[in-house]
DNA sequence: TCATATCCATCAATAGATTGCCATATCCTG
DNA sequence: CAGGATATGGCAATCTATTGATGGATATGA
């Protein structure tokens, strides 16, 4: 059982195979993440990305002094481009400020106002009822083993990034 | 241990924090399967999603007729107008070609031109060497698990959805 | 002080993704 | 044959997301 192929094994097929499956339920799950967690908080006017940015801002660690942007890029792990163009909106909305820090006069740490607060606060019965329904068939052992397996294949594709 | 309580117990706050997590996962880790996957098959002029949909017709079940263009909504599970808009673009690059069909003419086929078969079969290394490196980590095990479990939310997802 | 690096913003282009509404052609059934 | 259902396409609006190039304000270090 020495010998050298350079074709792929059928385990090979099989992985490439099934990694192609994979792939494509990623590509799905996000589509339908974003269909419908825009919708359950559209009652708010919001979307999924403001929902995630209102998220990252509402963390207790962010809550007294916001975050830069930089710190929100690395958190989202999104462009700065794309992020601006959302923190514009929340702007506009009137849930999210840009004040100028003290220490650094370069950076900008972007809060919630109050009525951001209220807003998110609002929205939590709305993200709990969420969370309940897409994720009713799984016992939450299968939750933290999906999150963890996310996590590291997130690990896996940042390496290509290269960012 | 009969007690009625209506906040959310130690174990439900955690289940909602590992919830919140998991999306943020899943959001990060679509943008960056975006991101790497395009840069991935740039060479060939493709995107991830013109990637999914050129796989999709050269499935073995797909390669002699073509698909419709609804069993190509329903294998990718986007919306009629968002696929029309890549399927033109395909169409332009050369890669697919619309064909009506004989037995019902509101029916068109979506069919790889033997441009966008050599296109496709070019395309392989790429992506072999992608699914390598961003599935390095994961013994085959894995991979299988994480597809069973996006699978399961996707289930839960389009229940959500509602079509 | 001067050069360099960092942080943030802006403009532009392109692609993807959704909803909503309307149009057209075709099939099928009553 | 008439009418409803089906399959596809077109148009519009909005939001997300990327790359690339540019510019301005500030900090830091030589």
């Amino acid at each position: 059982m020495d010998m050298i192929d350079t074709l792929p094994s059928a385990t090979d097929a099989a992985r490439f195979d099934t990694a192609n499956r994979l792939f494509l339920r990623l590509y799905q799950a996000s589509n339908l993440l974003h269909k419908t967690g825009t919708k359950a908080v559209s009652h708010y006017g919001a979307t999924t990305q403001q929902w995630a940015v209102l998220g990252a801002l509402s963390r207790p660690a962010a809550r007294d002094h916001g975050l830069t942007v930089k710190e929100l890029l690395a958190f989202l792990m999104v462009s700065r481009q794309n992020l601006t163009a959302v923190l514009d909106r929340l702007e506009t909305a009137g849930l999210v400020e840009r004040t100028r820090i003290a220490g650094d006069g370069r950076l900008r740490h972007i809060r919630l106002t109050s009525q951001g607060v209220d807003t998110w606060r609002a929205m939590q019965d709305s993200i709990r009822t969420y969370y309940d329904t897409a994720l009713a068939d799984f016992p939450t052992e299968d939750v933290v083993q999906l999150f963890r397996l996310l996590d590291r294949l997130k690990t896996g594709l940042a390496r290509i990034a290269g960012d």
